[in-house]
This record gives C-alpha cells, structure tokens and sequence, in this order.
DNA sequence: CCTTTTCGTCAAGCATCCTGACTAAAGTGG
DNA sequence: CCACTTTAGTCAGGATGCTTGACGAAAAGG
C-alpha cells in the first residue's frame, strides 16, 4: 500500500472507515447473513426499536423516502424487516425490526464490540479513551 | 443528531470521514471547481505525476478497468486529465494531469492542509501527535 | 366542507459500478 | 518469420442505488 506515515488525515480517517465497514460485512456474512450488501449502514442505524414511518426514516438517513421505500422493500422481501399500518394515520405504515432482523442487529453490535475490545488491547485503556473523545471533538461542528 | 457519547468507535469513524469529505467537496466548489463529483476521491490520489496506464489505474483504485475508463473520459472532457500515446507500448495510453487537474489537486491538498491546522488548533500538538500514531497503528493490519 | 398539507407509491432517468465479448498490439517459442 | 498466447483498452448490456416529478389517498385546519 506504500508509506502512509505522511498521508493526510482526513484520508487516514477515510482508510479507517473502509477497514472497519469490510470488518462488519465480514462479520455478517460469517454469522449466516449472506444476503446483505451494504444497505446495512443505510437503513439500520435510523430504525428504532418501537417502529418509524418511511418519510421519518428517509429524513433520519438523509435520502429521499423513493429511495429509502425501496431499501426498505428489499429488507422486508428478504425478512428483516415488516411493514405494518400505523393505528394513528391511516396512509402510514411503520417500518420495524422482524426476529430475523433483530438477529442480524444483534450481530452488527456484536461486531462492533469486538473491534472495540480488539482496539483496546492494543491501545490499552487511556489511549482508548482518549480516541473517542478526540473523535467526539472533531464532530461536535467547530 | 443525538446523544453520540456512547456511539460505537466504527460509527464514529464513518462520521468524520464522511464530515471531511464534505469539507473537501465544499472547498473544491469555493475554488471553482464546481462541475465534480466524488470522482476525485476514485481518481486523483492514484495518478502519479509522470502519468499511469489505464489498467495500472484501475488497479490501483480497486476498480475495473471499464469504470476506470469511463471515469478518465469523463475527466478528460473536463479538462482534468489528458491521455497521450505510451510511446512504450503502440496499446497503451498514458493518463496524466492537465494544468487545470494540477490547479485541483493543489485545492485538495490545502484543503487537507487547512483540515489538519484546524484539528491542530483544538487538539494541540500532543494529542494530534498522538491521533495520527493511533490512525496508523490501527491501519497496520492486527 | 373545501383547501392545503402530508404519506407513500409509480415512473422515468442518471451515475457508478459490474461481467462478457471483442480488436489491436506485444511478447514468445519454434 | 510465424503462429500462439497474453495484455491494453473499448464496446455492449445489465444491476444497484440514488434522483426529480407526478400522483391518489388520507389527514389537518380553516
């Protein structure tokens, strides 16, 4: 890959994220979860536990509810998510989690959790925390 | 955007590539390159100033060489990139700057320039010091 | 009511990638 | 010097992930 002890920054940050998204797919492929591309980082993160609508969702995600509509029917085709009628409107559905979906929640956090226990074996605990916050100070917007 | 005080670490790092490609992007419009897309990240940092091959360059990028080639066309009729005859090989075309694709790079390079002093103003030297050295190290593969 | 807004969908299109098939030039072994 | 194989780049077709625009149905608010 060459020498990267003069890179940029911001390319760092940019190698740090790819590494760590190819960790997860990886990760969800090994738990049985083979039918995924990367629509996970899309939609998963935006939906919460009690259900959201489709416009809520796109609006979470930044993307037009066309796009996110089709995500989510992708999702449901494949069963990790279901779309149910909301009681309080009656031209919205909420969108939420199946079994199968919580399953492959639970594995996207386990995963994390590893990378995270990998990280502070060999950063040890006071770098560690250190990352974080320095990452928490570079998106509280300057 | 929410409480991110617990956020998972991959997270975070996907927020602050994705902030900083943001900054980049508004940096390159500020300066009047404003008929680009994410195509510079594809493209640019894997052309050498003595110019590259078109296989090379996908190679490089981690692409086919047909996407490759349909991004350079499309650089090239920006005024970005120019392609001459290797006078090596009768097959092979060389893909280099133009002045106007060296007039963007250097915008680019500022622009991480003016990211890295920005971080240096918040974080001071010792702890930029040592994000860099933690970036590298999670870079070097476990 | 009746008008305006909002929720979700359908349709068409664009950008960015892919695989497969091809031409032309270059190397390679008798 | 001449087939034979490999390599450089292009053409064609298709999948994916997004966009804008237009629409029908339900809700909201005078």
């Amino acid at each position: 890959m060459g020498d990267e002890s003069q890179a940029p920054l911001p390319r760092l940050f940019g190698l740090c994220s790819a590494k760590f998204s190819e960790q997860l797919l990886h990760a969800l492929w090994d738990a049985g979860f083979t039918d995924q591309r990367a629509v996970y980082d899309r939609v998963f993160p935006f939906v919460p536990p009690e259900g959201i609508r489709l416009t809520a969702l796109a609006d979470r995600a930044g993307m037009t509810k066309q796009a996110m509509s089709e995500l989510v029917g992708d999702l449901v085709s494949m069963g990790y998510l279901q779309r149910s009628p909301d009681p309080a409107d009656g031209r919205a559905k909420l969108i939420a989690f199946t079994d199968r979906g919580w399953a492959a929640v639970e594995t996207v956090l386990a995963s994390f959790r590893d990378v995270e226990a990998s990280l502070l074996g060999r950063l040890g605990e006071r770098r560690m925390r250190e990352l974080r916050r320095t990452l928490m100070e570079l998106l509280d917007d300057a």
